[in-house]
DNA sequence: GGAAATCTACTCGGATACCGCGTGTCCGAGTTATGGTGG
DNA sequence: CCACCATAACTCGGACACGCGGTATCCGAGTAGATTTCC
């Protein structure tokens, strides 16, 4: 288990997919079906991206996700915080009070201020999130564009249309009793 | 849980009250009895650290842990990795290659090189990694020296000799039976 | 022919099990210094 | 007085449970669209 999950990994594979369909809404489960991930996993996701401001929701038959901000105003550090909460790189236990040499109740310059370690994890967490920050949704795509040929790409839309497509035209069908 | 687990908060912190102390070996149960904590717990962590040539050890009745290098040889990134294992910040799943589009055998172009999300949380690794790398166990030493009273360190040497005294004299005391 | 009601299938959203890693603890093997014993 | 030996306590080192967070799954509430029916 690594310090940023697979479920971001999820979340940022199908917000990459949603970019340039800020029209039509994906559902989660085309996003999942898409890729080959579990669709139940991949709409576990994106409530909490829509919470965080980076996707928004619409229901109803024709319903699903669009991204609620342009592509290059989202930086990978914030689908990373919304989905795993903000948790730190480090969680001081504050073992520098528990020394017997200070006593039950230890003295201020013992306890006052930023524990040393932690502060060497903390500018580390700060040197980690400012590169995560560095990089928007859009400098993906565009690393991910270099490398897929242009035809690629139709063949995605004509999979998207055909999926759009099937959602319509099939409700209320010849009653079955 | 965070990313850098307690283990390495502890060994962090028992590293520093070892140094100085390069001639006298202080035991697992001495550091743990110190900063009052799990002397199970801090036992299980130093084999790790003496493995990774952090520290060596001395057995028998008077044995313990020894620094292996000068403090300002061992940065910090040595002893998360010694004892978390090098573990990656971000383990990629290859979702890029599972996208139904490119069929059972995705193309080239789709699987070579390193995966754009991936590269994202490699940078971002190096950066941390780099961080930590910078700051060697004597800087952080010092940083705690600066706040601690000069008085402090008679304490504490004090103690140390204290516990050095006590563990000889005591055996092949008056047989039993 | 037009408009309202109904019905279906789809969507989102949260609540629920399974599993693996980290935390915490324990016990066994080996070694060193001590104290006594014999020469 | 000196050298040897047995003893005991301490050390390291690895193997064994517990609990929490992440992964994966399922089911319920709500909505938009299309069909059907009625006027």
């Amino acid at each position: 288990m690594a310090h940023i999950t697979v479920s971001v990994e999820y979340g940022l594979h199908c917000l990459l997919w949603m970019i340039g369909s800020e029209i039509r809404p994906m559902s989660s489960r085309e996003l999942a079906e898409l890729q080959g991930v579990s669709p139940s996993f991949v709409a576990k996701i994106f409530p909490k991206l829509e919470k965080a401001g980076i996707v928004r929701a619409s229901e109803g038959v024709r319903g699903g996700y669009v991204l609620a901000k342009p592509a290059p105003e989202i930086s990978c550090l914030d689908v990373i915080d919304a989905i795993d909460g903000k948790k730190p790189l480090f969680d001081c236990q504050e073992v520098r009070g528990g020394c017997v040499l200070l006593g039950k109740k230890p003295p201020g310059w013992a306890i006052n201020g930023t524990c040393a370690i932690h502060a060497v994890m903390l500018r580390a967490e700060k040197s980690m999130r400012e590169a995560l920050a560095s990089q928007s949704l859009a400098d993906v795509a565009e690393a991910v564009g270099r490398k897929a040929p242009p035809e690629f790409w139709n063949t995605f839309q004509a999979w998207v249309d055909k999926k759009a497509e099937a959602r319509i035209g099939k409700p209320a069908r010849a009653r079955p009793a």
